[in-house]
DNA sequence: GCACCTGTACGTATTAATACGTAGAATAAA
DNA sequence: TTTATTCTACGTATTAATACGTACAGGTGC
């Protein structure tokens, strides 16, 4: 296995040093850097290319999430993983837009964290059990399921390529159909999905997953 | 611990016995019962109530999707989990849309099951991992975080407001401005975002996060 | 001070969408 | 077979959106 170079982004000196202490004595480590804050890690890269970033989300000058989208910006290949005291989905949801690959609790065993730098550096992504659980929480909640209203198959056809952005005119070029019988269709879709205007059309087509973003 | 009532729904007698078989070891298992298909399992609830079902999705007369909805609106306390050879999203989504608390490949520990099992019976979910993996992937990548190209203040605010269905006229009064000004907000948000029409904006919009559904 | 950007405002013209209608043919359901 | 639904098509009128302009006040930065 390929040797890896790690860095440490953290303001607390003393939560460096526990976890050099630990990495230090894996054989899969080649090096370890560390900086306290988001701008001392960014300008340090430059001299220290490292292939996993443990960066934390609180801390002064520069937070973990500006951090990680300016480290990305400049090294695309760089892995890295968030770190926060709590699974608040503000932060690690942040991260994961940021382009993190992982995410820990500072609480995590050591163990987790040594699987979650080896899969993140395979290219996987690794997130803590009580994250993964959040964010499963909220995919399967978000499955209301709405009342389609009885919404025909030609209508099905149409709302999707009115969410498309086509016209009527292109939708009935399209189709091979009178432009006045895709008004119509139209017409009959605002009123069944109680739409007032196209803007809500392509909202209720999201909603009720007749439209995939 | 209460006692448990499961009901194994597969069409493969084999399998059904192999699990009969493990679960009735366990101290905290009441009852099993087995049906073959999702309309015997349906009809069978009514004698035999369970707490949570073993619900296969391949199955011949009604498939396990089908059933766990037809099942979870008869008795919505029922905790069902799904089961499925391969870790097909289409297959663990219809699932999880059809009212699941949780889905189980196959090749699965039998002490997978075992938590699984419990999982859902306290309420929380329980997904195997490979599944978490892929939902997970999805979660992630689908952030590109495209770039804005620019949009102000208050052409956020109007788009906000397009996105909601308003007509520019009712934004112009909503913001105590003329409606031409909100036409030419407009024009510009259709020229950055470089959309063709309310559609378009609208699923600009969505995408870059300037409305949530 | 000067350049630049933003938000504001207005004019004009064309195209698209919305809102009322009606109605026949094909298809599915009863 | 009758009934209901869906898809198709057309007419007319009004409103909304799109596309081209121009222009000026207010704030920011150089």
């Amino acid at each position: 296995m390929e040797k890896l170079k790690i860095y440490l982004v953290d303001d607390h000196a003393l939560f460096r040093e526990g976890l050099r202490f630990l990495l230090s004595n894996l054989d899969i480590v080649e090096d370890i850097y560390e900086a306290e804050n988001g701008k001392q890690f960014i300008s340090g890269l430059k001299e220290k290319p490292a292939d996993v970033a443990l960066l934390d989300i609180e801390m002064p000058e520069m937070n973990g999430i500006d951090a990680a989208k300016e480290a990305l910006k400049i090294y695309p290949e760089l892995k890295i993983i968030g770190l926060s005291m709590y699974s608040e989905e503000s932060y690690y949801s942040s991260m994961i837009d940021a382009g993190a690959a992982g995410f820990l609790l500072k609480n995590s065993s050591f163990s987790e964290v040594k699987k979650a730098i080896a899969d993140v550096f395979e290219g996987k992504n690794y997130f803590s059990a009580e994250i993964l659980q959040d964010i499963l929480t909220k995919v399967v909640k978000k499955k209301p399921q709405p009342e389609t209203g009885d919404i025909t198959g030609r209508e099905t056809e149409i709302l999707f390529y009115i969410c498309k952005g086509l016209s009527n005119a292109e939708i009935a070029r399209k189709l091979s159909i009178s432009k006045r019988t895709v008004d119509k269709h139209r017409e009959n879709l605002l009123q069944k999905t109680q739409s007032k205007n196209t803007a809500n059309l392509v909202i209720f087509a999201i909603k009720n997953k007749y439209f995939e973003i």
